[in-house]
DNA sequence: CCAGACGTTGTT
DNA sequence: GTCTGG
DNA sequence: CCAGACGTTGTT
DNA sequence: GTCTGG
């Protein structure tokens, strides 16, 4: 991963659902800046097949009265995510992944290390996609519509986001997707939550 | 018991 | 839905 | 977090 | 200044 002044993404999205193994997603509109209550490209594992899906960013609880909630729920933290009633069903259920070319990141500092307020675009080294550890909700609205939404994990940062921030959300290596997304392997998901999360990527 | 929260971020 | 605070 | 708004009305 | 929406 490495971080510069925010810059456009390096992979066009053709490129990146081809490195995904998806077919072109006719209903994402691809976003250089993605904000909560936008949609997000994820993938989930339903009958024992990865598929690909839309959420909005910003996970609302089944049991919300008020969708707005989601919007304060756009990040988990990887310490509390198993016990947050927000976030802990679908901690157990329905994890997923979350598929970007990068995020961008305000700089914590700026004041203190006299550096310019700005936002700087984090990719992998490599400029391939990531894959954000993430999980999903379904919500039913008074008219019975259903929306999808996505929250993500966040960890504290690695040694290179450390001097910019001090969050970073989790960044799954490829061997690690379907351990993440298999809805049976609480115990295994619960470790990497404790061990995995915190290791640098 | 009921009512109300349920989340993250930041903080010169 | 489930927990906490009053 | 940042960006942008920042009002009024009504009241089974 | 402070809240809301994205």
């Amino acid at each position: 991963m490495c971080g510069r002044a925010a810059t456009a993404p390096v992979l066009s999205w053709n490129e990146y659902y081809q490195v995904m193994g998806f077919d072109l997603w006719l209903n994402f509109k691809p976003s250089y800046n993605v904000t909560p209550t936008q949609p997000l490209p994820c993938i989930r594992v339903e009958d024992g097949q990865r598929s690909a899906f839309v959420a909005k960013w910003g996970l609302i609880p089944s049991w919300a009265k008020d969708p707005k909630i989601g919007a304060q729920c756009s990040q988990a933290r990887s310490d509390t995510v198993a016990e947050k009633p927000a976030f802990r069903a679908a901690f157990k259920k329905r994890c997923c992944l979350v598929a970007v070319t990068g995020f961008y990141e305000w700089d914590q500092h700026h004041i203190v290390k006299g550096r310019p307020k700005q936002p700087y675009y984090f990719t992998l080294q490599d400029g391939r996609p990531m894959t954000f550890a993430g999980l999903w909700e379904s919500w039913v609205s008074p008219e019975q519509e259903t929306i999808e939404t996505c929250t993500i994990i966040t960890c504290g940062p690695n040694e290179i986001m450390e001097p910019l921030h001090d969050r970073l959300p989790v960044i799954l290596p490829s061997n690690l997707w379907d351990v993440w997304l298999d809805p049976g392997m609480d115990a295994t998901v619960a470790g990497l939550v404790k061990d995995e999360f915190h290791t640098r990527q």
